[in-house]
DNA sequence: CAGTCTACCGACCGATCGGTAGACTGTCAA
DNA sequence: TTGACAGTCTACCGATCGGTCGGTAGACTG
């Protein structure tokens, strides 16, 4: 029985770890409530991983690798550099929806990085976000966007998308429903005209995964 | 002496809660943390706010009223909803260099918020957020304004300018000084510039605070 | 069947957590 | 002068923290 599933303890150690740093942070959560999570005894959950740490980069390594893999399979399918920043704006939203523990669990670590300090180790993020600026800077090489800052545009539609994405839960609390529901149904139409508006260069009016609906 | 600051310990009490949650969050701050970093102790701490959580609340009411007064500062001042918005670029601008620690509480606050469950108590932002989309939707009213749909709007120049100031230790760390540097020096033009091409209608080629660089 | 390995466990460690109790001080109003 | 009181302190509490320790069960290897 145990033979079938040989590391099936750790990954589901990974996967717990996702939701609960996600839900509560590294600080707010106990490598008890991981263990008790899955039904472990402490003392193997530190077995797979010695420190709470160690576990934590599990996480970060995975969610990164995953995330990684995602852009450049768009890279590789398809050649158009306009097509493949909206496949991005797709893929961020979709994966807002299926893998919501993701955007939380980078918010968090790009605000606890710096007093963490994991130095000297390269950051799991770099691959992905040179990815992101790789597209940038080769669809402004064919003229096909604006001379923006490819480092500031990706932080800037990054942001736009996963910081609305945190706000949801309070936005739910604290407004009408009708303004929650609104911002569902028309985020992803809005961050797409901001590609557009901000990166596409006005002649050649893309194939149109988006009708301007203005 | 005592008398002459008599509330001074409450305040420094805040000022110092606000640095310390800002850089660890309120799980990874101890009230031990808090009372050393102004030299008193632990049990003087918990004479003026009887918990952590109440403490925490004070900062958060402190940033959310100070904030709130900057933003219908603007919508004083300033007629024009055209020059309201670019205000307000300039005040976040402005603020995430001079109160760094903002940034990072809002942030932590939304995440840790849907699990706090501070229910029941109106949120403290919740006038600030009001008062951004009222700006929009009454530029939208005069016809100065594309119809974006306002809460979205606010949400994602937020997050793109607030994401971007999160992520700068990190890019600082894991990328090229140079890219820091360009970041740092052009994140206020792009953003006037996002304002612009996303709100501003065509015609009417306001007040130049930023020329179109394309 | 001895040796080795992985997975797992309960018991325990020192440290730290948020919070309480009670004593002492200085100030101020009656 | 006295009593109330805000502010501060030391000492302490039970709970929980991350992590260690010694040991068990079972599978695989020679």
């Amino acid at each position: 029985m145990k033979l079938q599933k040989p590391t099936a303890t750790a990954d589901r150690l990974v996967d717990i770890a996702e939701s609960l740093f996600a839900e509560k942070g590294f600080y707010g959560t106990s490598i008890r409530d991981l263990a008790d999570g899955i039904g472990i005894a402490k003392s193997s959950l530190l077995h797979h991983y010695p420190t709470k740490q160690k576990l934590y980069g599990a996480v970060l390594k995975k969610l990164a690798n995953e995330m990684t893999l995602e852009v450049k399979g768009i890279s590789e399918r398809f050649a158009d550099e306009k097509e493949q920043i909206f496949q991005l704006v797709q893929l961020l939203c979709d994966n807002s929806e299926k893998k919501p523990n993701r955007v939380n669990i980078i918010l968090r670590e790009l605000l606890d990085n710096p007093k963490r300090a994991e130095k000297a180790k390269k950051w799991f993020f770099v691959d992905y976000f040179k990815e992101l600026t790789g597209m940038i800077k080769s669809g402004q090489d064919k003229g096909l966007f604006k001379p923006v800052n490819p480092e500031i545009f990706i932080l800037q539609l990054l942001g736009a998308h996963r910081y609305l994405i945190i706000s949801l839960p309070t936005v739910r609390q604290f407004f009408d429903e009708s303004i929650y529901q609104q911002i569902l149904k028309n985020h992803r139409a809005e961050l797409e005209t901001f590609v557009k508006e901000r990166l596409m260069k006005e002649k050649g009016d893309h194939n149109g995964i988006y009708r301007n609906s203005v």
